[in-house]
DNA sequence: TGACCGTTAAACAATC
DNA sequence: CGATTGTTTAACGGTC
């Protein structure tokens, strides 16, 4: 058997036909490993104990840059040394990462946790390790091998599983309309098979999927709950974190689906705050927001998010209370309570960009019923699917190409520029919903928190 | 209870 | 020829 492309030493015999044929069936999946402390020990509730001396802990997000935006150098090339997952298939502690300036003591810790992640199956159905496979792929196109090579690299677990979990990701490529083979170009004499990406259409729904799987609650956000869900209902608003202790992904690019792994991949106390920045991302799905440079969270029991978000060069939103074009302009989402207020508005720009791409979010945040349905519909392929209307940007007559992969930025900027306005809008109604607040003003309350706390100390 | 989904296993053909 | 890839079918458990 030929040796797989970024497969570790250990890797024993790949193939199922090579046990099978030699007799030795590999013993059953032991479901010991499934990752139940996702939801066993709650970290919200753990963090909902903090007393208020925690706020760094709670705000400080050097878990996700050492645990997880390490993983992933900027762009789509990363060659993550660990896995992603230890918080999400931890024992729902906070790492002690979470410990203000504790970054650099957080490595024993993290060498645990991955340990843990290394028994844990991850959280994700196979389905979206390849979707997340590919969408890290530089050109969102990745043949088996390597896909398998991606998912082994990000978790781990699959090195020691038994190994009928390549049959079932070779089985859902075939299988799941949401992934397209792509013949090789002629050129590529070499290699086997051919490549397969993510069908566009099914992308939000992908989305979707991948939110559902760790944002039960994503719902709230697009109707408003009857009561503050409980990880919303104390505490008031607290502090912005100071600037230095941001995640340091200032002038970087995540692309989207790397953001969409981080998020899902966050402590649990740290997923919902992050749903603004789900919004964002949703939005850099088929707008015109080119990245997220940086990540915060500021409060960790209530939905306190803040990102940075940088449009592309020249499209700077405008006649918006903060100016999106400084790519120091942070965000800063408001009280949960407003996320009422927020998805509401939120949902009349949507409308209002009826004819955008921007629709695809009402698919991506449509009630959970309704996405419960999109979902038991085996992510439907509906011909007028909302991405659809990417192709032809609200009804352009160039055609794009399909199964040849997801439509780039650069086709995103071909889209109308009244479209784009409307996008802007909306995507600058959604953060200042959200609340903003400038780095100026971020960093003066900073610097004013920090002295407070040196006086007290 | 049934439909649906995800997973796993298995068999087989095609390809490298 | 063996390994890999791709397809198909079936069974099972969990969820709704």
């Amino acid at each position: 058997m030929g040796p797989i492309i970024g497969m570790t030493p250990d890797k024993k015999a790949e193939t199922p036909g090579l046990q099978e044929r030699a007799g030795l069936r590999p013993a059953p999946c032991g479901t010991g490993t499934l990752p139940e402390a996702e939801s066993a020990a709650s970290p919200r509730a753990t963090s909902l104990d903090r007393g208020p001396g925690d706020d760094e802990e709670l705000t400080n997000l050097n878990w996700l840059h050492e645990n997880l935006l390490q993983n992933f150098t900027l762009g789509s090339e990363a060659q993550p040394s660990v896995s992603p997952l230890f918080d999400i298939e931890g024992d729902g502690v906070p790492p002690p990462s979470f410990s203000s300036s504790s970054s650099s003591s957080s490595s024993s810790s993290l060498a645990g946790r991955e340990k843990d992640s290394l028994k844990s199956k991850p959280p994700y159905s196979f389905s979206l390790l390849i979707y997340m496979a590919i969408e890290q792929s530089p050109n969102k196109c990745l043949p088996v091998k390597e896909i398998y090579s991606w998912i082994l690299e990000h978790f781990p677990y699959f090195s020691s599983a038994p190994t009928g979990w390549k049959n079932s990701v070779r089985h859902n490529l075939s299988l799941n309309k949401c992934f397209r083979k792509v013949e090789r170009s002629l050129g590529k004499a070499n290699g086997k098979g051919s490549l397969w990406c993510v069908d566009p259409e099914y992308r939000p729904n992908l989305i979707q999927a991948l939110k559902k799987q760790h944002f039960p609650s994503a719902h709230a956000f697009c109707t408003p709950p009857a009561s503050p869900p409980r990880y919303c209902a104390s505490s008031p608003p607290r502090h912005l974190i100071p600037q230095d202790q941001s995640c340091s992904l200032k002038e970087s690019d995540i692309d989207a689906a790397t953001a969409m792994m981080l998020l899902n991949s966050a402590p649990e106390q740290h997923r919902m705050e992050c749903l603004y920045l789900e919004f964002v991302l949703s939005l850099n799905y088929c707008s015109r927001i080119e990245s997220v440079a940086s990540v915060r969270v500021i409060d960790g029991e209530r939905s306190h998010a803040l990102c940075l978000c940088l449009f592309a060069a020249g499209r700077a939103v405008q006649d918006r209370p903060m100016d999106l074009s400084r790519p120091e302009v942070a965000v800063v989402s408001s009280d949960p309570k407003e996320d009422h207020n927020y998805s509401a508005s939120f949902q009349r720009c949507v409308s209002r960009c009826s004819t955008s791409s921007l629709s695809s979010l009402d698919e991506g945040y449509q009630p959970a019923s309704q996405a419960r349905r999109a979902g038991s519909e085996g992510f439907h392929s509906d011909e007028d699917s909302d991405l659809a209307e990417e192709r032809g940007g609200g009804g352009g007559s160039a055609p794009r190409p399909r199964a040849k992969g997801p439509p780039g930025k650069k086709a995103r900027r071909e889209a109308k520029p009244e479209i784009d306005e409307e996008l802007k809008e909306a995507a600058g109604s959604l953060l200042h919903l959200a609340g903003i607040r400038t780095c100026l003003d971020a960093s003066r309350r900073t610097a004013k928190s920090k002295s407070r706390k040196r006086d007290q100390s």
